[in-house]
DNA sequence: CTGGAGATACTCT
DNA sequence: GAGTATCTCCAGG
């Protein structure tokens, strides 16, 4: 029998915890969206962790920046950035203010407002895509940088909530190295997703790009 | 169907 | 110059 999903709006305390419990955490809780159009909800299928200044893979690594400044912060703010010229990917920071970790949110199920989604996600050949990358996920959401601090915690009138949802049993969450990132970061297998979930991104090792002929 | 090359053009070192 | 990525095009099974 399947569980109605938790509505239930969580917690500060949820994000104020050690980076990796959170992340795996995270997997099947609601991400809400509102916009113009109507509400967007997707269910988390697949994160990766950044744990601050001890993580050569996060972008707090070097300290704070006018980009990543949200990082920084108080748990449960979103943190976007804008990415190889043209993308924008989200992350939810964890830990107490003043430290710099956060869970990346790589893919989800569009479980409400589809319609919405593929205005904005063209190239999705069919619904499971529409979320199914970082930068996806952040496209088929309409976020981008206008959304970075912005409290996913706080209640009322917000752009962006995250519900409890339906978290998922321990012997359901894999995990392993995380993508695409370069240098000693690329070690920790700090990717946490659901078990043969089809909405979950395919691995790919980081592989330094090409300089341009 | 799978996988690689090239393009994209902002942010930080 | 490299990056928490994705798209289209094209070669090869």
């Amino acid at each position: 029998m399947i569980a109605t999903p938790d509505r239930t709006p969580l917690p500060r305390t949820f994000f104020d915890r050690p980076v990796l419990d959170v992340a795996q955490d995270l997997l099947g809780r609601l991400l809400v969206r509102t916009t113009p159009d109507g509400p967007i909800t997707l269910r988390l299928t697949e994160v990766e962790a950044y744990d601050g200044p001890n993580d050569p893979g996060s972008h707090a690594y070097r300290g704070p920046t006018a980009r990543n400044g949200v990082m920084f912060g108080p748990p449960g703010h979103v943190y976007v950035y804008f990415t190889y010229g043209m993308w924008h990917c989200m992350n939810l920071v964890c830990g107490p203010d003043g430290t710099a970790s956060a869970v990346l949110l790589r893919a989800g199920e569009i479980v409400e407002g589809a319609e919405s989604a593929r205005k904005r996600r063209l190239s999705a050949r069919n619904d499971k895509e529409l979320a199914k990358g970082p930068a996806r996920l952040a496209t088929a959401l309409d976020v981008d940088r206008a959304l970075d601090g912005t409290d996913a915690c706080a209640t009322g009138d917000t752009p962006l909530r995250i519900l409890a949802g339906t978290p998922v049993p321990a012997d359901q969450v894999r995990n392993g190295p995380r993508t695409g990132v370069s240098g000693d970061g690329g070690v920790h297998p700090w990717r946490y997703w659901v078990a043969d979930d089809p909405t979950v991104s395919p691995y790919r090792a980081h592989v330094p790009r090409r300089r341009r002929s």
